[in-house]
Parts: C-alpha cells; structure tokens; sequence
DNA sequence: GCCTGTTAGTGTAAGTATTACACTAAGCTG
DNA sequence: CAGCTTAGTGTAATACTTACACTAACAGGC
C-alpha cells in the first residue's frame, strides 16, 4: 500500500458522555442541535477533531464550546464507526464519558449560543445520530467502573458525611446499600480521615465529618488496591 | 460548523493484537514492515480503514490481508490518537485484540508477501510506532478479562484435560494456580461436561476429558453470572 | 421542658468463598 | 515389578459478605 491515501476518509469526531450528579439524581449533559442532521433534536455534546490536537483534547474543547463545562476529566469510553451512524457521510466518532459534580458544572450560555440542559439519566429525551446507544454503553460502564475504583474526590464538598458518600453510591449504582455494611467496608480501606466535627444546620442528630485522604488514595493506587464496593 | 469539513482530516487505521497461545506459551501475532516509515522493523498488522467497511471489519481484512490469519474474533481495545504516534501525518488507530489458539492459526505466506510471525509474549522486537505501548495495553487487558469471563472454547480442542485447561489459565494469568482448587471453582460453574473417555498416548495415568457446555455457557453469561478465577 | 420526628451510629451471627496443603491411585516404561 | 509421572481427591483455617434492629443525639413544635 502507498503512503498517499487514495480512498476517501471518514471523518473522525469526539462525543462526550458527562454524567453529573445531583443530590440524589444522576444527570447527563446534552446539548440541543442547531442544525441537519437532527436538527433541533437532542445530542451528546462532541465534533469533529482538528489535526493538530489529541482526541482528549478534541473532547474537551468541545465540550466546552457547546457547554462551557470546563475542567472535567474525561476517560476514553469506546469507538463508534458504523458505517450508516451518520447520514451525511462516514463518521467514526471516538466517545469520552465523565463523571462531575453537579453543582459545580451549572450550564452557562455555551459561546456558539447553543442550547445545553442536564437531563436526569433515566428521563432524557430521544437523542439524535446513535447517541442512545453510546450513553447506554457510557451508564453501564460507569457502574462497572464504581465497584473497583473510589469514588468522591471531586464529587463530594471537601468534608462530607458518610451519608452522603453512601447516597453518591447509591445514585450510580441505582440499588440500596447497608449502613452499617457500607461504613464498615468504607472504613476499613483507611481512605477517609474522620475530622472533630460534625455538619451543622441539620434538624436531627448531626454526622461526623469526614475528608479524604488523597494521599493514602493514591498509594494504594498505584499498588493496584481493590476498592470493589 | 458548517457541514464541509475545512480542515485537513486525520487518518484513521486499525491495528491488531493477536494473541496466541501455544502449549504454554503466550505469543504475538507480528510483521515485519516493508516500507518507511520503520521500514524492516516489526510492528502489529494494521492499515488503513475504508471508507465503506466497519472498523471491524476493517481490521479483520487487514489481518487477513497481512498475516492470512482468518476467522478470529476482535474485539475493541482502545483508541490511540497521540498527535506525533506517526512521523508522516496524522493517524489516529482503533486497536483491536483477540486471543487464539496458535495451532489453528500457523502464519501462511500473506497475500501481499509481507513476513509475519508469532513471538512470544516476553521476548518481543522492538517495534515501530507506538506499538510497543498498544501491546502492552492488550497484554494487560487479557489478564483482566480472564479473571471475570471464561475462557476455552475455541483455545482446547473439543475434547481435554482439566490439567489442559489450567494450564492455559496459568499461561494467560502468568502465574501458578492452586490444582484442587482449581478444579474446584471450575467443576463448581458447571460449564463443563465431563466425557467417559481419557486421554490417550500419555506415559502416565491418563486423564479424564470434558468438553464445553457451550449451551450452559451462553444461558449462564446472558444472566451476568460471574466467571471469575 | 418534654414530646416527637429524624437521622446517626453501632455489632453479631450465619453463610459463603478463598486459601493452603499432601497423600494415594493409575498407567506406562524399562 | 520397580520406578516415574501425572490424576484425582478433602479438610480446616481464614477472610469476606450479608442480613438484620436497637439506642443516641439533636431540633422543633407544643
């Protein structure tokens, strides 16, 4: 084979799954299409990517111009290149999905002025091109993900109450966790540091605060610890 | 963004991982580059996606094409689009991995001449591009995905030894397994059907052969049951 | 100040899974 | 028939998982 390309190229795109919690309630970020294919209809946030940037990248900057959702890490999720996916011409599209707090990621007025909504995961409207599927895939790898890898650092205020870490897992993880089963096993990992005080502004017995002890989080990461909740 | 792509696009290649496994050993599907860049060097079968084809399907033909190995199923590993990952242009590469049964797939003369040849896992050349990171990358995703999803069907002959079946588990694990408890755990999943027959042509006491359930299997996986080892 | 509502915080027992470990049985070979 | 090689088997100790219910603390309303 010769070095010049002599087919035509599919075009390649980024989209992005970002999953934002709420208290209890598990969101998506989806922006609304201004033009053909689909236009007016629902889609993940994404576009084509330039040549001169990593797919990362790509993921991100667009994700920010449809957006304004900034700083957010994103993890590769899959590669989507099915011939028909796109109806003008030949798209593969390597999708990135992230997980964000939600309160920290309210949706400005993106600079192209397109319309960005957070959706709650199991009531989103029907979206354009195969983005169903990709967010399927995106939410079934998000709960595979949480039972081997702690979660919080960014999802939770800097102190927080057992409470509430054991509601984050049991938003994404859509089932009910034992209290006590829960604290025991979160305990025992030796990731949180208890701290002298309690949450305030509360109208019943209020909860130990605690923080996570980032350090310790990445020692036992790099020794391959199992978090599997 | 209008809908004319103006800029210059990235090229978009698969790129291959085969794993083989012989008696006890793991090896890699390689060839031996015959243009520039890399000229001479080793490096994963690979090429350039159609326009009309899946990437699949596009990294079966390339296989084909460069190894002659048919008939193996690939499945998506990662997506790699560093900016620099080729010297000539902008490349960006699905990878895809598989593991077979070496016997069945001794390498042929390929179709456009090109040498290919299995290596074992451990004593790899020094390959082109950023191959040598996309192999390990596959390496590590073996070893993960054997420890959840089971493994055998198409890597014994249909008939075997459970001593067969270890051994191929230790060989992908790299590591020892435990006999009794081995068979244990996988007598336990009732996979597999144990035969009235034994081995044969064995200078010892000859062992009893099982064949897969594959019906069980296939019931038993749709139901998210859990293979670990 | 006391009653009520609400969540915090705690331990145990039963069951299940994992690990470590060593001998006898069978069949071939010389 | 002695010796080599691998097959085949069970148990005890330990760790992990699950299910389960009561008292403690605090705020708010009366």
């Amino acid at each position: 084979m010769s070095y010049k390309y002599e087919y035509p190229r599919a075009a390649l795109t980024v989209d992005c799954v970002v999953f934002g919690l709420d208290e209890d309630d598990l969101k998506v970020l989806l922006i609304r299409r201004d033009m053909e294919p689909f236009a007016g209809r629902w889609a993940l946030p994404g576009g084509f990517v330039h040549v001169d940037e990593t797919l990362e990248t790509a993921a991100m900057r667009e994700l920010v111009e449809e957006t304004g959702v900034q700083n957010v890490y994103l993890e590769q999720l899959y590669t989507f290149g099915d011939v028909e996916r796109d109806p003008r011409e030949r798209v593969v599209s390597v999708a990135y999905y992230a997980l964000v707090k939600l309160s920290d990621h309210r949706v400005q007025a993106a600079t192209d002025a397109r319309e960005a909504a957070w959706f709650s995961i199991d009531d989103t409207p029907s979206l354009g091109f195969d983005h169903q599927n990709i967010l399927a895939t995106a939410h079934e790898r998000l709960r595979g993900k949480v039972r081997y890898q702690p979660l919080g650092f960014e999802l939770l205020p800097e102190k927080f109450t057992l409470r509430q870490l054991q509601q984050l897992y049991e938003t994404i993880l859509d089932r009910m966790l034992d209290k006590r089963n829960f604290r025991k096993k979160i305990l025992g990992m030796g990731l949180l540091k208890e701290l002298d005080e309690v949450e305030t502004e509360v109208a019943h017995r209020a909860a130990r605060l605690y923080r996570f002890d980032k350090r310790k989080y990445e020692r036992l990461t790099k020794q391959g610890f199992n978090f599997e909740i």
